[in-house]
This record gives structure tokens, C-alpha cells and sequence, in this order.
DNA sequence: ACAACAATGTTGACATTGACTACTCTCGGG
DNA sequence: CCCGAGAGTAGTCAATGTCAACATTGTTGT
């Protein structure tokens, strides 16, 4: 409750930080285009043009929002994988890698389709790595089951790719409403169970 | 070129069907947050009120654009699919479907995304249904395929679904750059591949 | 034929927003 | 100590979505 004697330092101190946070809240509030930087200000109780300071561009604040988006994920996906104590249990580990990410995006639904809507602009490769980092992980999972010959050869990275491309789309779809929350952990259980079906080795004897 | 001395009828006859032409086209030169109803009505040469006659709301001027995308889409899609002779070859049926959409939505990245981010609110089934009739498709290819016991049982819309969310996501990674253009051909005949692979029956003999 | 009436366009207004400029304030290093 | 750069403020502008009041046209019942 602001006090209207109180003083407030003319200098706010991390802005950058707390408008991040409150576009943040702002997204999972009111969806992208409610997203407003006059709001954000008012908000904190800045000027109107105080976030020009930090984000020269509405399109930046968004931008810095998708990495930290990220890294965030990049940070669950990696902790869901390595919660699987049995390095070798490739099914387990991918298992948790998809469940993971369904359920950020699930929770963070209107921050996952910035993330995944912000095209790399030219100059604008901080998103790219970040999104790059985050699901590379996968690739390695792909590597070392290849490596242990659970799995069938080919590109890891094409064959990560697939993996990703098909969790990415069923939280897309949920998220767009086209499919209900409900059957959200059957269709990932499903699309893992027929990715490992179709990545054994040929003839396992 | 607009003669000053012509003066066109005061009712412009189909304002609504140009509209959502003009509308497509600077979605597609422009992207979709530059995409504004004054420069709509601007284009056609009518007044900028004008537009709310035939959409209430610049969000059901976006809305119709999905909605005519899934219409669009779901011809492609049926079209693809039936261009290939032999009913029975599944797996050539399932490639084209999977080809004819990672086409559509390159060739309309901007419509996609739209038709894509789209959550059917309350009130807007329309769009809803014109998706579920484009994607409704490849559950009847996947039953099929089951008659003929060429694929392992199963639900077929779940089964359907993981395709169609698998196709989406490789769009979307396309769309939004993290893969480039040149890949897409080999990612998809990976993804479709490996989905056979994995539905194929247990003990082939 | 013609008078209501609904549909469609137009004009003018308003609040909100992103962006820009010119200005102040504050703090830390020479 | 001072002074310059970083950080916040106030004011302005053009553009936009939305709305209400009005004008014009097409249609329909009698």
C-alpha cells in the first residue's frame, strides 16, 4: 500500500528485472496482445517511458521474455530427465523429458506460444540459442541410447527433432483448445511408446 | 487507379469477401500484428468504420481467416491424400497428407500461425470444427489402416492425433526458424517412417 | 407504387497505445 | 568536488480499435 508521503527512490534500482516479472504476470493474466508496456509502468509505478530505458521496443521486452522463457525450460527439462536415477532407462528418461515440457507449457501456456511464435530476427540470436539449448538435450538422450544399441541409427539430431516437433504440437494443440487437458498424459504416453515401438533395432531376436 | 471523377456505388457489394482478402494478403506481407483494420478498409478505398459492419471486433475479423485456413487446408488435405491411387497404400496416403500440410503451412506461415494460435472461445465453435474437420481426416486413413491390420490397434483419434501433432510441430519449428527450409522434406519422411515403423504389428514373421 | 425498414457506409469522436524528444535527478569515479 | 553518464519523468504525436449518430441504398409488405 503506497503511502502517498512515501518517497520513493527516484531511481527504481532493477527495473529491468521487475518489468520482466510483470509482463510476465500480465501474460499469464490477460494473454499477449493485453500486454501492454504503459500498464507494465503503471504497474510498478514508473513513467510511461521509463521501460524505454531497458527495452527499446515492445518486441524487446518480448523477446527477453521468450529466452528467459528458455532457459527456464531448458533448466525443468534437464532436472525432469535427471530425476530418472537409472542413466540407462532411455524409456523412463524420455518419458519424463515430454511430461516435463507438457506440463511447463501447459502452465505457462501464453508464454510457451511467444516462445515458440518469436522468429529469430536477424541479430535477435539470444532466443534461438536458448530455444536450441533447451531442446538439444534430447539429441544426447537419442546419442547414447544409439550408442547403448537400444535404438535404431540414424541423424540423433533429425531423430530428436521428430521427438520434439511432436510434443511441441501436442501442447500446441491442447494450448489452442483443440484437444482437452484431460488426455494430455495418454497422448504423450502414446506418441513416446510409438516413437520407442519404431526406433528398436530391426530384429531383436 | 482510381479516377476521382469515378464514383463507385455507395454499397460496395461483397465488402465482407474482400475484406478477408485483403486481410490474407497483408498477413502475408506484413505478419499479423501489422495487420489493422483502417489499413483494410484504407486498401479497399471505404471508410474506416466500415469493417465493423461485417466483424464486430478486429479478434472475429481473425477469426474468419482461421476459419477459411481450416476450409482451405482440409481441401489440401483431402485432395493430397486422394491423388494417390492405390487405397490401400497407407503409407504413401499418410506421406502425402503429411507433405500437402507441411506445404500449406510454409507456403502460409503467417495463416498457419493464426490458425494455429487461435483458442476457440466461447461462442466461436466455428473454428473449432473447421479445424477438427481438416485433421478428422487422417483417423479415418489410421482406422484403415487397422482394417486391413496393417497397423497395430489402437484408438485411432489418439493415434491420428499424435500424427497431426507431430506434422504441427515440424511446421511450427519451420515457421518460426529453428529449422531451416531445406530440411523439412527429410524430417517428415523421417517422422512418417518411424510412426510406421512403430505401428506396424508385433510379429511380422 | 410506396412507405417503412433493415442493411450497409460515412463521419466524427474518444481513449489507449507505442514511440520519440527534451528535461531532470542521482550517483560514482576522475 | 564536480561532472558526465545512466535512469526516470513529462509532454507530444500519429495510429489504432471502438463507438455513436447520421446518410444512403435495397427490400418487402401492402
Amino acid at each position: 500500500m503506497p503511502d502517498s508521503t512515501e518517497q520513493r527512490p527516484y531511481h527504481h534500482g532493477n527495473l529491468r528485472t521487475e518489468l520482466l516479472n510483470a509482463a510476465e504476470r500480465s501474460l499469464r493474466a490477460h494473454g499477449i496482445d493485453k500486454l501492454s508496456l504503459r500498464d507494465l509502468a503503471r504497474d510498478i509505478g514508473v513513467s510511461h517511458a521509463a521501460p524505454r530505458r531497458h527495452f527499446a521496443d515492445r518486441r524487446a521486452l518480448l523477446d527477453a521474455l521468450a529466452e528467459s522463457g528458455f532457459v527456464r525450460l531448458g533448466a525443468r527439462l534437464r532436472a525432469a530427465v535427471e530425476e530418472i536415477e537409472d542413466e540407462e532407462d532411455l524409456p523412463a528418461r524420455l518419458h519424463a523429458f515430454a511430461s516435463a515440457y507438457v506440463r511447463f507449457a501447459t502452465e505457462n501456456a501464453a508464454l510457451t506460444g511467444l516462445m515458440n511464435s518469436s522468429k529469430h530476427r536477424p541479430g535477435a540470436t539470444a532466443v534461438a540459442e536458448a530455444a536450441a539449448a533447451a531442446f538439444g538435450q534430447i539429441s544426447d538422450l537419442i546419442e547414447e541410447g544409439q550408442a547403448r544399441g537400444e535404438l535404431e541409427g540414424g541423424d540423433p539430431e533429425e531423430i530428436g527433432l521428430v521427438i520434439y516437433a511432436t510434443v511441441l504440437g501436442i501442447t500446441s494443440m491442447a494450448n489452442s483448445g483443440m484437444i482437452e487437458p484431460g488426455r494430455l498424459e495418454g497422448l504423450v504416453d502414446t506418441a513416446v511408446t510409438q516413437f520407442l515401438r519404431g526406433a528398436r533395432p530391426a530384429e531383436p531376436r
